[in-house]
DNA sequence: TGTACATCAGTGAACGCGCGTTCACTGATGTAC
DNA sequence: TGTACATCAGTGAACGCGCGTTCACTGATGTAC
């Protein structure tokens, strides 16, 4: 199936990358809740009922928009770790390089970041399909923790009592390598993070924050920190691979 | 002016209240993008046209709602500062309690909290009226700073080097009397308060974490600890006023 | 206390708009023999 | 290589819907003298 199937094959990929295209067009210019099936249609040149030949409903291809924007976020998270600065050096430096590379994805694409981590679409629930693409981001998060972990490059953080079945919990679902403090503060760490690139996307910093650049590499550095990464030298690439 | 001015005035107030009353319940119901004039005139048992007496337009409409959420969220953060747990006691303990409050209120009203803290509404831009209300929570965070710094109880965070003049910029602009590193952190504590609470209300923790109020609480306290409060206990009731 | 006028809340009809979705159709592309 | 049939992308008209906003109006409440 990937090679070349024919004709009318390769023109519906092409047809449903360019309807992707011009409603991510119409997203960055709206947001969501203004992306219609018809203006879509219009700006393609087609009539609006031959968009049904490739989603089935408006729900459909926002799905669509959400999937692709999970993946792009995720995939500039996955870019940034394997770069050197989120692959060598001090483990909340390369903290620091991912964080600040979904931050950039953010700032590039704000509709689309609203689009995920925004309020929900009303009237619209998320299925299955993006559960997948929506833990990139997490996963790289735990992978710099691992990384770390495995250098000795990684400190236990605080681990309220009360919170340690959830902890434990939390690190048999998704790292069972990582002690669960660790996991605890990651969680809480990727909520924290997206709090910060929020406030910025949506205006909270508005007239209060200016250098936000700085503001947001030191606070993402301190994340890094809360979470048990240390900030001394280790070896170079980690020996570990992903 | 504060004086009941007469049958007029008096049902000009109720009405008012009944139309924002009536918004916020469909907006419980279906989120900001869907709120429509029409239907919250169709449910008041009025003429859409009426209601053109009250709010010159759907966006007045949608602001005052906005500056209400504003000044919802702010109250629970100032009434829970002035509750014992908000007040005596260790000073990260106190702001676990406002933070949590916000949360609380948050959970509470999903809806409004999206309209304030989600992404902005397509096509709305938010007037000068809106400013006030919204650093209503902000201040209140301040505020446990400064009763904090003059009961001996705040550390001095880390500060970056190069952060340093946008630190005192801001420690200017909203509290000349806290030291610049505190303010800085205060910052980010503030936004990254807000991620914790938007992760959960919008979703994100779904099928992820378990445990969120106490997963909360703790990340709540670890971001006192950013700021520079300190655990131990101090005097009871701060000897200074607000 | 009574009359004349001003204010203003609420009505009802209308304007013009864009939307999602369905359906019977045309005509080009692909497949089987 | 050629013919007969099946698939399917795209058309165009239509259905039914709800929306924000305007406007001339009625009638009740308030005010000035």
């Amino acid at each position: 199936m990937s090679t070349i199937r024919g004709a009318r094959e390769r023109a519906r990929v092409e047809v449903t990358a360019a309807i992707k295209d011009e409603a991510r067009r119409q997203l960055a210019a709206e947001g969501a809740a203004k992306l219609s099936l018809r203006a879509v249609a219009r700006e393609l040149g087609m009539v609006s009922s031959a968009l049904y030949r490739y989603f089935p409903s408006r729900d459909d291809l926002l799905t669509a928009l959400i999937v692709d924007a999970y993946d792009a976020v995720g995939e500039a998270a996955e870019t940034a770790r394997a770069t050197p600065g989120g692959s060598e050096g001090p483990h909340t430096a390369r903290w620091a390089t991912v964080a600040c590379a979904v931050r950039d994805w953010a700032l590039a694409h704000p509709h689309e970041y609203a689009l995920i981590y925004g309020s929900p679409v009303p009237g619209y629930s998320a299925p299955q399909d993006t559960v997948g693409p929506a833990s990139r981001v997490g996963l790289v998060l735990i992978g710099l923790a691992r990384d770390a972990h495995r250098a000795d490059g990684l400190a236990l953080p605080r681990l309220d009592a009360e919170l340690r079945p959830e902890a434990a919990r939390l690190a048999s679902d998704v790292a069972p390598d990582l002690p669960p403090a660790v996991v605890a503060a990651l969680v809480a760490a990727w909520a924290q993070l997206f709090g910060l690139i929020s406030f910025e996307i949506f205006g909270q910093f508005e007239r209060v924050v200016e250098a936000r650049d700085l503001l947001f590499r030191s606070a993402a550095t301190e994340l890094g920190r809360s979470v048990g990464l240390l900030d001394g030298r280790t070896a170079g690439t980690a020996a570990t691979g992903a």
